[in-house]
DNA sequence: ATAATTTAATTGACATATCAATTATTGACG
DNA sequence: CGTCAATAATTGATATGTCAATTAAATTAT
């Protein structure tokens, strides 16, 4: 099939986004925007920074899926009192439900995709993608830097 | 950091977009061309529908992408003479070029994603992904299939 | 205290992906 | 032969990400 690291990756990861298409659609939920509910239910309320600075992601990116979340109804944004700068992100009930029915999907997913691991060979991929994954994160351009 | 492999694939393969970005500017390819490019270098020139169809992809981004490499002079598109549906796409020399440099970029992420990785970790971790692939991609509509 | 800089959020333009619909051509069948 | 279905390519709308620029508020420095 494929030999490099970067395709076997790609692969794997569009594998993974068109599996979950087929079922976020009946939850209501775009791609990317579970991830943010999910850091809500687990963090609590926060800025759009918070969330931006969490995944790594632009915080224009952050700012269009909060305005759909809203849309749907499953986020408000209120004011943040010592800084009129930065609103608030907090669930709504229609926002936590949907979290869980993604956290069951979630769930699924992972069954799905590693059906045949043993315990063990879960646990080495774990730590196989999160060492890539600080591998790339800590040489973003350390060439030009002198 | 994160716990479900849904979260780690995503770091990873978001990390390695990251990295990527800085030198596909450099090259004047986007993030989804390389693909294009190496497959038309390994397999020689083919339809649209070829190139949709091993990787996966909506024929439509397939027609975009196409589009912007036709508009920089990296592929041709000339008409296949059996069937006036399909086109043939072929590369120039600057398609080729591109896909050169890119080749070696390639192989700088590869090195920098699995420093400290042993070979036999190597081996394992491209048999997981591997592994993860085959595991999503036979699974898409199972549950509604009587 | 005022001026300059930094920061949070937003908007616009683009790339890559999705799905849905259209066009042109081919192939199959009555 | 002619209709009808399948196929290849394309276009439009939308989502998620990028970067660049803007706005408004907060901080820092003079």
């Amino acid at each position: 099939m494929e030999r490099s690291f970067h395709m076997l990756l790609y692969r794997a990861f569009h594998a993974q986004r068109s599996y979950l298409g087929h079922h976020l659609a009946e939850i209501g939920l775009g791609a990317g925007q579970p991830k943010l509910l999910t850091y809500l239910v687990r963090h609590g309320p926060c800025t759009q920074k918070a969330l931006a600075d969490y995944f790594e992601i632009d915080p224009a990116a952050v700012c269009r899926m909060l305005d759909a979340l809203e849309r749907n109804g499953l986020i408000v944004r209120s004011a943040a009192k010592h800084d009129r700068r930065s609103g608030l992100i907090e669930l709504t009930d229609a926002g936590r439900a949907a979290q869980s029915a993604w956290e069951v999907r979630c769930k699924e997913l992972e069954a799905q995709m590693l059906r045949g691991f043993t315990d063990e060979e879960r646990a080495q991929f774990s730590q196989f993608l999160s060492r890539a994954y600080r591998n790339l994160r800590g040489a973003e351009g350390e060439e030009e830097t002198p």
